[in-house]
DNA sequence: TATTGTTATACTCTATAACTATA
DNA sequence: TATAGTTATAGAGTATAACAATA
């Protein structure tokens, strides 16, 4: 290689992030999802975690099974359930093969909801949708490389 | 290109990911995010906001600065910070120059705090340190485009 | 008057422990 | 006995509104 074209390249490749630089914009990029997602939920009226549950409802499941998923105390689940339910967002319905478990499912105006949720999300995150294919995979075995 | 190339090319190369499984990516990416912090905060028996403000604090700041971070409503910060300053993480110190702001400052105690919470992420997410150069400059591009 | 921070209040999320209904 | 879900409780985060001190 020309020594001009090795001063071109060093000159135009910005150095690589450390990985203390990386983590701190994985905290700015988490939170800022979040954020989004707490907007979107709560143009409906809905705190994060009601958001989240009701994201989560893509198909019904145990009280049980959303507190993995949220990984907190199953407790906790009976009262967000509760106040979604409140508001016909979603309905418990007994297991008919095991009495013990209660599945939650989305009602239709759940379904609208975060059908809405999800769109907004869409909306902000825009730049999602403008990248490349390529991007797009690079991303997707980033993420997965770095939370598997 | 040849047939058989182009068949190669088309079975080793995976389909990219469409934005909506990259939202889904992303939104497992966040929570794990927030897991590994509040495990890290967790283990020095503080909650993840009271972990997240210690994080802020590289140089003092005051009050409102800290809820414009956080995206949260001013009177919360004075709870938290209250109980960050109960077990002497951080303390109040009054603007001479502005008599009505309070700088918030990390003890030495909450630097040491700090920096093991900052090093228990490392450690959790080895993966960020295994990327090669290209990776990182990659991850960085990708984060800053899709959270601007 | 406007701004910074605090207090009071009400609601939500959180873990723990004790309870019930079912298996 | 073991599991799914609930209730009770206490602590923490949250927004709103009203307030004191300072600019």
């Amino acid at each position: 290689m020309s020594i001009i074209l090795a001063i071109l390249g060093f000159m135009t490749e910005s150095a690589p992030p450390t990985p203390a630089q990386l983590m701190d914009q994985l905290a700015r990029a988490a939170a800022a999802y979040y954020r989004h997602f707490a907007v979107a939920s709560g143009e409906h009226g809905l705190t994060l975690m009601q958001g989240k549950v009701l994201g989560l409802l893509r198909r019904p499941m145990p009280m049980r099974t959303l507190a993995e998923l949220l990984v907190c105390d199953a407790s906790n689940v009976t009262g967000i359930v509760d106040r979604l339910q409140a508001r016909d967002l979603v309905r418990r319905e007994t297991d008919p093969a095991d009495r013990r478990i209660k599945n939650v499912v989305l009602t239709t105006e759940g379904e609208r909801t975060v059908e809405r949720i999800r769109a907004r999300l869409t909306t902000d995150l825009t730049a999602l949708e403008q990248l490349d294919d390529e991007d797009r995979r690079a991303f997707q075995r980033l993420l997965g490389q770095v939370f598997p």
